[in-house]
DNA sequence: CTACTATACTTAAACGTTTAACTATAGTGT
DNA sequence: ACACTATAGTTAAACGTTTAAGTATAGTAG
């Protein structure tokens, strides 16, 4: 009965209808089970899709629902492992709702996230995943009422998820207190990034009474600790040093071995994140841990009920934080 | 003179010619180049275009053309670093290149790998690039004939671009001798991975006459050292280890610390792939670098080139690599 | 037996582009 | 003045779906 072989070239519709002596809409609505069709007709269209091996055009689709089901996601950077596990795991809850992800990386340049956004909506996204370099609306203004969800970051046009930035904060400086530190130090990430100077606000708070607070300095998040900072770590005058991230953590404890201080008999450090690195670099990292694989969730679930929903108040979702202990501190 | 505000449903061509006073065949005939219009008519479109802030619809290009620009990516997991750097290069190239690029990770499992690539083939993407788990061909006897791209793996029904693995081993083993070691032991990764186990192959090659390799095991590209590796590693017999890549290196690194032997005064240890962690570590990884980035570019290339032309015979591309001498041997 | 309703299926328009084929206008050489 | 060729522009088909609207058939109620 048989006859055609499965053609290199595309399968359409048409072909399937042809093969099933059915309309194409008869094979549409089989398909999609939109309208009741009689088994006998079913059967035959079921079994030419699987025979011809048809594959509905997404493009296709697209073109004619306004729906691609795929998601964008925009990222500073892919090599920085929190970002990495970040995408992941959009990946993985895009991934469980049959979304693919396109994935643009800003490589760190708030220039850059404009053109990415928009070459994602001009892609034919249904929505954004945007974790912005700053805390700044580089989009703002866009063209397209493109739905976005922003982690991360404070952008007050679009839905948000982020940690519980104080709270990490406090708890941090509650645990370090809970050692017995009395004379403590920070290194803190820059300050006009609203995720940081929570950090900042939220350790500090709690430190208030508890704790002396010797200096404090910002510093970029990277692992070549500044000289300034350098010259405090240097100091020796504090028993704890809180970093604004686990990068610069690492950094420091670098730093402390260079200068032949142990970690953390003589100075304990303390991280923020708990990225894959912290458990593995010497002494292990004692850090907050960041709720990414949620935050990824999360994003994908606010995501996709904005794109169903256009309308409704602006959400936004704050997960917990917790400090996991290990070895520096 | 300007009627309409940026209006919030999408403009099409036929909104910009009605406003141009013109054919949307002249409007897409002055957006690509493809005919020569007048310049008259070519500046009120332009204007048109500009005012009305059209966007051309994806969808519809790709459907109309059969090309959408875009490829997929598909990995074995994202927070592998390795991968995660090598998703970074190809999303860079394929920019440059003004494709958006889909990403998927397997999680580490072949079984994901055909519904990941199908997802992609059915998601519109003109072509793969596929970072397989092993040297198996999960995808093959696929119905679409899909331009793909291997990475990293031997599959001979693709091109591939790959490293230069044997010598990547040749010359880690010329470093250990030209820096005296005798004795050597080998951690070696899984070989029934071709790129593993060619990496052991130019190894135990390059060391053959000039230093003895007292023993060698293979291991799991994990932190954790498995306890007959860490016997062998108790017995203190080698002054100096060859790991499969630097996650089994540093995995190594933190058993000598804990069995209290120095490195590399006592041991050095050597890695493999350069990635960003083993210039964080301490001590910090002396190690093979993999041409990350290069792959990265080619691969797009090739992919490209192999989708404007699905003949041709089939292409291999292999990198060079070369040793980076840190601390830990 | 008629009129109505429900069911099963088909027709055709629409989505937003590209592009082959056509038309109109002006320019050229004789 | 003529046929011929460029040049500039338009028309309409096509890409592969979805889906509103329509048609035909059978079933039900009066």
């Amino acid at each position: 009965m048989a006859k055609k072989a499965p053609e290199p070239g595309k399968t359409t519709l048409k072909d399937v209808a042809a093969a099933a002596g059915v309309s194409i809409a008869t094979v549409s609505y089989v398909l999609n089970k939109k309208k009741p069709i009689g088994v006998e007709k079913t059967k035959r269209v079921l079994d030419s899709v699987e025979r011809l091996g048809y594959r509905p055009s997404k493009h296709a689709i697209a073109m004619r629902t306004g729906r691609s089901g795929d998601i964008g996601l925009v990222l500073p950077d892919l090599t920085t492992s929190y970002f990495a596990a970040l995408a992941e795991s959009v990946t993985l809850a895009a991934a469980q709702r049959g979304s693919n992800v396109y994935l643009i990386s800003t490589n760190g340049l708030k220039s850059n996230e404009r053109t990415a956004i928009e070459s994602l909506s001009k892609g034919g996204v249904d929505g954004v995943i945007w974790f912005p370099n700053f805390d700044e609306d580089t989009y703002s203004g866009a063209p397209m009422d493109l739905p976005v969800v922003v982690i991360d970051r404070n952008l007050a046009a679009y839905d948000v998820v982020h940690a519980d930035y104080r709270r990490g904060g406090m708890l941090a400086a509650q645990f370090l207190c809970s050692k017995g530190h009395q004379k403590i130090g920070l290194i803190e990430g820059p300050q006009n990034i609203s995720s940081s100077f929570e950090r900042s606000a939220g350790f500090t708070a709690a430190l208030s009474s508890h704790a002396d607070l010797l200096w404090r300095i910002e510093h970029g998040f990277r692992y070549d600790i500044e000289h300034a900072a350098l010259k405090l770590i240097a100091q020796k005058d504090v028993t704890a040093i809180m970093c604004g991230n686990d990068t610069i953590a690492i950094g420091v404890l670098r730093v402390l071995r260079q200068l032949g201080i142990a970690c953390p008999q003589a100075i304990s450090v303390m991280g923020f994140n708990d990225t894959q690195m912290s458990a593995l670099v010497y002494p292990s990292l004692t850090t907050v841990k960041m709720p990414i694989q949620e935050m990824g969730f999360e994003a994908v679930d606010i995501l996709t009920s904005r794109i169903a929903n256009r309308a409704g108040t602006r959400r936004r979702c704050v997960l917990d934080v917790c400090v996991v202990e290990r070895e520096s501190a």
